[in-house]
DNA sequence: CCTAAATTATACTATTAGTATAAAATATTT
DNA sequence: AAATATTTTATACTAATAGTATAATTTAGG
């Protein structure tokens, strides 16, 4: 019974795509997942949270696939990032990630408005994270306003592409960097910079930003114990609470995951072996 | 009477901008603006079709200066070309234009989501005709691609400028337009392009878009004629008719606008110069 | 086999979009 | 000015849907 709510997301998330989000009522995701209303405000407050644990799946998933591109590659290759690139672009599509986002701007809900808001900065310090890697420190003042730029181009030539003819990714996306490798060639000889690379810390997850290793560390050893056997309806809710204070939180609040982990330590079924490891990886936070 | 219809468009207007499209109900905007349900109903069949029509006069509305910059001045001057930008930037943001999309792509309403891309087509269409008035016919071939960057890059540095400084378009488009000046060089010097400007063909309007002449001119009597005097609910129709039919169709039914205009003849209040010239101008389409 | 938790079925409330209609108010025509 | 046509209002109604409440049933685990 343990996957039942992802067979909920994952049957509500092919409802969206036919139907769109607005256009599926609550009514629509209990009939074609075959659970009861009371099952469903068990497991989501609204359909707005049932869309939020939507996402977080997909991006999370994204990003592993994502980051796994680069593992033990050359951050600064050219060619891995456009493969990065591609690869997201792809998975948009086929999830229609994009045409969901659309759909969701709308919503009165600030949860969910700050959620996608804190997405794209986070995409965004990705890319100009990136761009250092590629481009070296010394353009550092400038590479955050050519990571915006080029998230603009990439977005709206995709969008154009697509309109005339067959997705064609892998074009798209050279044309892009060959754009904005000139740009970052002039701007960094003339020295023109219109935003200031501090604006990160304007969120306040910058501190968060900083230190990915750990959270990726975690986020693959969560990864591995769900792998690893069918968890409990108890083990999941630990594994997923630590899983959303890593990766969403400011500051995720180290005391409170550390007490999940040991929770973990009493439940058998959980190999005491990525408890250990989950515990030596908390202590650096 | 005649301005009761408007008074609730504006009424709504605020009311979207302070609470949001989705968040304001009917009944809120009956309240608002002091009109019954019944009367809500006789001037719109529902909220989307409100929110169309407050959309077409803020965008005709924003046309309308726009090209005012530039009558009589020199297409090929890039400062007019800034000024347009900036115009269109301030009235956006006046409005909560972007905000009103945004919360809007979501609709599943397909006259609405129609609406919006051709809209954001005929938009991308003026600045590719720009660019060829600014940058020369020679590299027509290029200049889509260009203005489908230019609008993403400067889409995306507002976005971000705005969250980090206080509002300053002048400062953004100037840096937008310097960028893409760079890239029109190379890309022109180099021959790369990837996407056809035929692709406007794909959406019908590229007959539409090549005569905008008499549309200006048309648009111009019919405010001309509205403001000259307090005109009457069919003289109202009849001239809101010609100006969707106009704005809006692929081809205009010519003989349609003209049995409308010598409808209009028949009413006293306007002035028979008015329809002398529009009688003129209606022949030449 | 027993207990606790999860799930179901069902009924209910509250909100809202949209329809229907008779009465009242306002315009227009003669 | 009276008669007629139209617009507007007030009101009551239907239908759809989100979300709550709860008793009965099923399932999982010790």
């Amino acid at each position: 019974m343990i996957n039942r709510k992802k067979h909920v997301i994952k049957m509500a998330h092919q409802l969206f795509i036919e139907k769109g989000f607005q256009a599926t009522s609550i009514q629509d995701i209990l009939d074609y997942s075959g659970i009861s209303k009371g099952t469903f405000y068990n497991y989501f407050s609204s359909k707005t949270e049932l869309l939020i644990e939507l996402f977080k799946t997909l991006f999370s998933e994204m990003e592993e696939k994502r980051n796994a591109l680069l593992s033990e590659g050359d951050p600064s290759n050219i060619d891995i990032f456009i493969n990065q690139l591609e690869l997201q672009l792809k998975i948009n599509e086929e999830n229609k990630i994009n045409a969901l986002f659309e759909e969701v701007h709308f919503s009165n809900d600030n949860e969910l408005k700050e959620f996608i808001k804190k997405r794209q900065i986070t995409n965004l310090y990705w890319l100009y994270k990136r761009f250092i890697d590629l481009f070296g420190k010394d353009k550092k003042p400038y590479l955050l306003d050519c990571a915006i730029m080029f998230i603009g181009i990439l977005q709206h030539l995709v969008k154009y592409y697509n309109l005339t003819y067959q997705p064609n990714y892998h074009r798209v996306v050279k044309y892009s960097v060959e754009r904005i490798k000139l740009i970052i060639g002039e701007i960094s000889t003339n020295g023109v910079q219109l935003i200031q690379p501090e604006m990160f810390q304007l969120f306040s997850i910058d501190g968060a930003l900083h230190i990915p290793n750990y959270q990726q560390q975690i986020m693959r050893i969560i990864a591995e114990i769900k792998e690893s056997v069918p968890v409990s309806n108890k083990v999941n809710e630990l594994l997923d609470f630590i899983h959303d204070e890593i990766s969403y939180s400011k500051k995720p609040r180290k005391y409170l995951i550390a007490s999940a982990v040991s929770s973990l330590r009493e439940e058998k079924e959980v190999n005491i072996h990525f408890v250990e490891k989950l515990t030596e990886v908390i202590e650096k936070i």
